[in-house]
Parts: C-alpha cells; sequence; structure tokens
DNA sequence: TATATAGAATACCAAAAGGTATTATATAGA
DNA sequence: TCTATATAATACCTTTTGGTATTCTATATA
C-alpha cells in the first residue's frame, strides 16, 4: 500500500494513456512515440518518465536507442489494491441476500 | 475509454485512497472522515468532489447531513480499462509458448 | 575523423492541484 | 424563534504538473 499512488497518478492523463496503448501495439522507442503525438520529443519523454516510475513501462538499452515495453508490474500493483475493496461489494450482496431471505420467511 | 481519466487521477493521491479505505469500512459523512485527518473540511470537502468525479464514492443526503459510501461504478470502469492490457500480456505468453514449443522439436 | 541522429538534462513558464480562511446556507433542537 | 451544527461556496496562496526551448552526451555512419 505505498508507491501504487505513483502507478495511479500515471495513468491519470489522456497522453500516458494513449502511450500505454500505443505500446501494447508494440515495443518503441521514444522517437517513434513522439510520431504519434503533436507533441515536443522533451514533453513525451517527461511522461515516459512518469509510466517508468509507476512501473506500467520498462526500458531496455539497444545502441544510442531505448526501447520501450509494457511493465507487467505496475498493472498487478492496481489490480490488487483494486481488488482489495472486492470485499466491500461481497459484503453488501451478502447483507442483500440475507435480508431477502429473511423476507421469504415471513 | 474516456472519464475514466478523472477515475484514475481520483486515486493518484494518499489522501483520498485513505479515504476509500475509511468508506470501506463504513458509510461516513464529511465530518466523520474528517475527524481521521489533520485537514480542514474545505480540504477534505475537495478530495470528496474529485472521488464523486470519479464515481468512486455516491452521496445521499439525510436532513442536513451526506452519506458518503463507495460507489462500485468507478472501480469497475478501472478493472475493464487495466483489463484490456490482459491481450498483451496473454500474447506475451503466446510467444513465449510458441518458442518453447519450436526448440523443443530441434 | 566529422557529422548527423537518438536521447538526456536543465531552465523556464502557464495552468492545475492541494490546502487554508472566510462567508453563506440549511436543518436540528432548546 | 433563536442558536448551534453540518455542509457548501468562494477567494486566495503555494506547490506540482504539463509543456516548450535549449544545451549536452553518446552512438552510427559517410
Amino acid at each position: 500500500m505505498q508507491t501504487n499512488v505513483t502507478t495511479f497518478k500515471a495513468l491519470g492523463d489522456p497522453t500516458r494513456q494513449k502511450i500505454l496503448v500505443l505500446l501494447a501495439g508494440q515495443d518503441m522507442t521514444i522517437g517513434e512515440v513522439v510520431d504519434h503525438f503533436d507533441m515536443t520529443r522533451a514533453g513525451v519523454k517527461k511522461h515516459m518518465k512518469l509510466l517508468e516510475d509507476g512501473h506500467l513501462i520498462s526500458v531496455k538499452a539497444d545502441g544510442r536507442e531505448r526501447i520501450n515495453s509494457l511493465n507487467r508490474a505496475g498493472f498487478q500493483t492496481m489490480m490488487q489494491w483494486i481488488a482489495y475493496f472486492d470485499r466491500f461489494w461481497d459484503d453488501k450482496l451478502d447483507a442483500l441476500a440475507s435480508l431477502v431471505n429473511e423476507e421469504e420467511k415471513e
């Protein structure tokens, strides 16, 4: 329950969401990602940094290029955090079920 | 694929995450939530507004009180968005499996 | 070696976000 | 009705964020 704030924050921006969708299609260098946006390389680079901080992408050096790919870790962290609340919905459903059963008895 | 940015943004803050955990324990008025933080009521109210915008909580009026409770909608939206990427991991696993199979043949 | 290309790093700016203080409104209760 | 309480609304301030421009470093390649 700590650094997942960084991960959720990374997803709280439309540009970064689009970058992830792009990378789901294929791994890319920053240059390739930039071609899909009307934004400077430096701007895109900042977004990539935040995605990396949130463990949503990982970078691998290859000569003078840097290959960016999706990183499952961030996604799993989020899923786990959200799953914590499943307990809540289950309780609600249980309570509803009990209520219905009680009424049926009458 | 639109307003979920608001939802993820809402979760990208530690105070708001804590509020959700509190509400998972029990429904609360803003006043009750404030008691758990070293922050003004106005500050907490702003956070609640963002959580509501992201459909993570819903508010029900009761006299002069407002009862806040978790809203499953926001959680489901996020789960669905994240689930979009499952395809990616599956592909990766498939590719890995093919590779292994190829090697076994030799 | 000289030069072009892929990327990193820094400084800077405007807008948005996190927070407080203050004022206003509606309802509960003496 | 008068007063206290639960909340809403607005103005304001400081920090962070999204973005550009500019400079610097490293690696391909003519």
